[in-house]
DNA sequence: CGCCCTGTTGATACGATTCAAATATCGTGG
DNA sequence: CCACGATATTTGAATCGTATCAACAGGGCG
């Protein structure tokens, strides 16, 4: 695994009032005065693949929303084992832990080129109190992560290799407008899915020669997705 | 399976004030007249064993708080195949979804003889935007249950058919006082590990024969805890 | 150019599933 | 209360799938 050493780039105030996804951002339907205390603080930064967002065990000082990317939460076992245990992608709301532990629980890592904009936890917490909208946004997220989890533990954890593969590349699939999808690397593949990283690579090869995918550019996959889809039928 | 088709016991009009785990359910901190206006509707419920506490896709009109036993929620695939998905027990909240979603995302069904107390959806809600310290306690729950989930991907459905085994024999020794737990049908249990039944049987087995644990009544396990602790390092 | 890292492929071993059958347990009606 | 059938559990043998160990190919980078 190459070891990346990153100072993450900042990026500017963010510009919310023209913020591409402030449609299904948090603060979707805030009243303006409201909005406009809420927006001031929030800074935008953008990681590079293989970049940490946070640290598990670091402080946590801040929620962040993301605007494109991909995000593996990776959970550290007492005995150092670590499984990844969510993917989060655009218009996730990282770090919702913030709001009730002092620590983040899990070590936030970009998969791919990642755009986030870093909201202090404070100033969400004392918002979400007092303002009900924000509040029901609120549960909706936490609602939203777990049943992400849910999905996780039913989709990417159980059954055959094969079918674990293909339910992924179609949830990775689901974002892109045209059948495509920006896969990462074999080893994370194998860890996001429980399986070897020879086991991932294998499995690829084979959905290949069945022409259920191809590979153009290495980590840029065509999906035939009603075929994928057929193979978890049976 | 057996197939239950029980109508819950309706066990009277909640004495909150006097509740036994007063203080680690929801209200814990809530000020008199606050109190007051929450604990009236309340009722409690008994559930015996196999007795479904609410289906998937039903209307969600109830937040359950679990005074005592133990509760599997199913989750059901497009494909008709279903996984448990959490297990949840004393002081847990059943049902956190009404808040957001209009129908249960899981099936609830009783393992044990499950007392629980039945809180209409409308007045947690209502309640919860109105009064910080609830709102901070609705927080934390949703925090557990994540974290829940995240703990069950990673020793539930994470390593070999044993160590799944241990794990779950040492979660449901947690509570217990004696190093005893009460364990459910082998099919069940390999439900909840993601194994077959035969196998869920053969480690029981073989963990019998190496003296970790015994099973004096049926589905009454004396768990080794350190031994089966030491299982787990190697 | 050569090294390192990632991915691929092959051979083998191990563990879990599957199918099948025997045994134990539970619930019910006689 | 016992006997019976239904249901759950245990055990065995064969099979399948994944992990493991090992070797090798290709690409990027110093």
């Amino acid at each position: 695994m190459k070891h990346v050493n990153v100072t993450e780039a900042w990026a500017g105030t963010a510009d919310c009032r023209n913020c591409a996804i402030r449609a299904s951002v948090l603060f979707a339907g805030l009243k303006e005065d409201v909005f406009e205390r809420l927006h001031r603080p929030i800074v935008q930064m953008i990681y590079p693949v293989g970049a940490v967002i946070y640290s598990s065990g670091e402080p946590a000082q801040a929620l962040f929303t993301l605007r494109s990317g991909l995000v593996k939460m990776t959970q550290f076992l007492p005995d150092g084992t670590q499984r990844i245990v969510r993917l989060q992608r655009k218009t996730d709301l990282l770090g919702l832990e913030a709001l009730v532990e002092p620590e983040y629980p899990h070590t936030a890592t970009a998969l791919q080129r990642t755009e986030v904009c870093q909201l202090p936890v404070d100033v969400v917490r004392q918002l979400s109190q007092s303002n009900p909208q924000l509040y029901q946004e609120m549960m909706a997220r936490w609602h939203k992560a777990l049943s992400s989890a849910d999905r996780w533990i039913t989709e990417f954890s159980t059954g055959p290799a094969r079918d674990r593969v293909v339910r992924l590349l179609i949830w990775l699939s689901e974002q892109e407008s045209d059948h495509s999808c920006h896969l990462f690397s074999r080893e994370d593949l194998g860890a996001v899915l429980g399986l070897t990283t020879e086991t991932a690579s294998r499995t690829m090869a084979e959905l290949k020669r069945h022409g259920h995918i191809r590979e153009p550019r290495i980590n840029h996959i065509h999906c035939d997705v009603p075929a994928l889809q057929r193979l978890l039928e049976r």
